[in-house]
DNA sequence: TTGTATGCGTTATCAC
DNA sequence: GTGATAACGCATACAA
């Protein structure tokens, strides 16, 4: 492999020269810069970044924390990301921590060691302390979920806000016994979706019931099975809202083979306007959150952060929208 | 940040001591080595990796390129990477390629850049040539899809062989006018899986018919859309093999829309055994493939490479399984 | 415009 | 068992 000296050596020019070229200095003469060029290519010289690495103390490089690569609804929101890294010279990496706290920590001390500049966390097992810990010495950003209270900036849609339209949406038309088949996990998103699930209830004069929420784990399966108790109880719910668009499908499908119709004997809402949402029979009502922005924001806000420009944590909410289909209103 | 100089002076010891602590050599007395951990949680000091990636020339990250990170097909095998790499020390980072050659090329920069130390790939637009080239130069593995000719490794199952079995399968249970819906790519596995279609008829005596073939994008839509032009035609085939599972869930919706039953009035064979693909109505013949092994596997293959210990690319076939479920037999 | 010299933080070789 | 010191490949302050 050739470095930067055989490069200099064969154009007759000192290192230094070299480097200006490659770093597209202004002051280099251009038949000097021919020159370089020249050898450059004689040689096939590739530069060895992890000199100027340690030169300049970063590595353009980004890392995102996914909870789970299978999930899909991180597609876009890493195009977001990627869109706006690479446009500002960095390269995004992605890495799957299983929600495993220690495979987040393996991942972190990259971060702590330098190896890159930035971390964008699509959720965490970390407690706010240790958040605002890393927060305080390390570039990073909390999309989607996050810890109320951590030091460190998020991005997110209001869950509460839109929990409580789319229990609304139900109620509006009719419903007065709302089923929510919710999350088993901890993170700020169920929480804040059972308030507002609540809060509608409340602001209806609906009593709230606390049978008629169940806890799934966001797939299929959960939802079906949640869907079928709700189906065995002598004053089974109208309506069911889930926090998934998948748990919403496989209510309906425990619905359907119940004999029951879609929306007439049982209203379904979901979250998240998955693709499979609109392929399903009837169209699942959802709420759409803004994928390709949240992504893009999350990047920006981190941006802004390598370069100093936060002074504070930021928290920025976007919107979202409820999307009326025909699980709900015919 | 505090450096091992720091560490060193605050100690009492030179760098050089406190390298060795930190690389856990053998040959530092027990009370020196206390002293210098003292020091160490004292400045809360984190080596700069940046110093040893130069200093080593290694930097203990693989890439895993992806095609695209919304294809669930990928997590285990992911899953079988991360295993076998954390195992021996190296971090996995993954990228999502979009199937562009341009960002292909930013990744792999990265890889001649030193920045990481192999490669893992799922797909590529690289030609066979660009591949060898740079696969002279740099360690890399090509992991289900591979380009035939090219002096890069790799690791998949017999495309062929499985295409053949499922199709086969059909045979014997009494089909001859199957139809095929193929993929637009230009995958090895799609021409072999066409291949293992044509070799199955040709050695039941079944002349070829190059209508019965149509091609998808993979997805549901697809699936539905080729259906629905099979379903339209005189003699419309009595049997579908679909080289995906979501293009077969989406024939299926077509099937059933249609008001036919399956699999009396078609049966359906699909491709990947995903999740769904037994959430279906009814559940779905299709080819399974060791995922989590392929995974591993590739990473073994990798590590091998970068230890020198591979003179030859290997070339590695694994099992694949047809698993017969109600949409082809009751 | 170009060259010289220094240092980024670490590891590893060689003395002692 | 430990310390001094030379690399690793590059970018940049300063000098010319």
């Amino acid at each position: 492999m050739a470095t930067i000296q055989d490069v200099a050596k064969r154009a007759g020019v000192s290192v230094a020269t070299v480097s200006r070229v490659l770093n597209h200095s202004l002051s280099v003469r251009e038949d000097t810069r021919k020159k370089v060029q020249v050898a450059i290519k004689d040689l096939n010289y590739q530069p060895n970044l992890l000199g100027r690495n340690l030169r300049r103390s970063e590595t353009k490089m980004i890392l995102v924390l996914l909870p789970t690569i299978s999930n899909t609804f991180y597609v876009k929101i890493v195009k977001g990301i990627e869109e706006v890294g690479l446009r500002n010279g960095y390269n995004i990496m992605l890495c799957d921590t299983d929600s495993d706290k220690q495979r987040e920590e393996v991942y972190l001390d990259l971060l702590k060691n330098k190896l890159i500049d930035g971390a964008i966390f699509m959720a965490t097992e970390l407690s706010k302390e240790e958040l605002s810990e890393i927060g305080r010495y390390f570039p990073m950003i909390q999309c989607c979920e996050y810890k109320e209270g951590a030091e460190v900036s998020y991005i997110s849609i209001d869950n509460f806000a839109a929990a409580y339209k789319a229990v609304q949406h139900l109620i509006e038309l009719g419903h007065q016994r709302i089923g929510m088949i919710s999350g088993t996990n901890h993170c700020i998103s169920t929480f804040q979706r059972e308030a507002g699930y609540k809060k509608a209830l409340e602001d209806a004069g609906i009593a709230f019931d606390d049978a008629l929420i169940l806890k799934g784990e966001y797939g299929f399966k959960s939802g079906f099975r949640a869907a079928k108790q709700f189906l065995h109880r002598d004053k089974r719910p109208t309506a069911i809202f889930a926090m998934s668009d998948m748990m919403a499908i496989g209510a309906m499908k425990a619905i359907k083979e119940r004999g029951l119709q879609i929306p007439d004997d049982m209203a379904v809402v979901g979250f998240d306007n998955i693709r499979f949402s609109t392929m399903v029979e009837p169209q699942l009502t959802t709420i759409s959150q803004p994928q390709y922005d949240i992504g893009c924001i999350a990047m920006d806000l981190l941006l802004k952060q390598m370069k100093g420009e936060l002074k504070e944590p930021q928290h920025i909410f976007v919107e979202h929208e409820l999307i009326i289909r025909k699980s709900t209103f015919k």
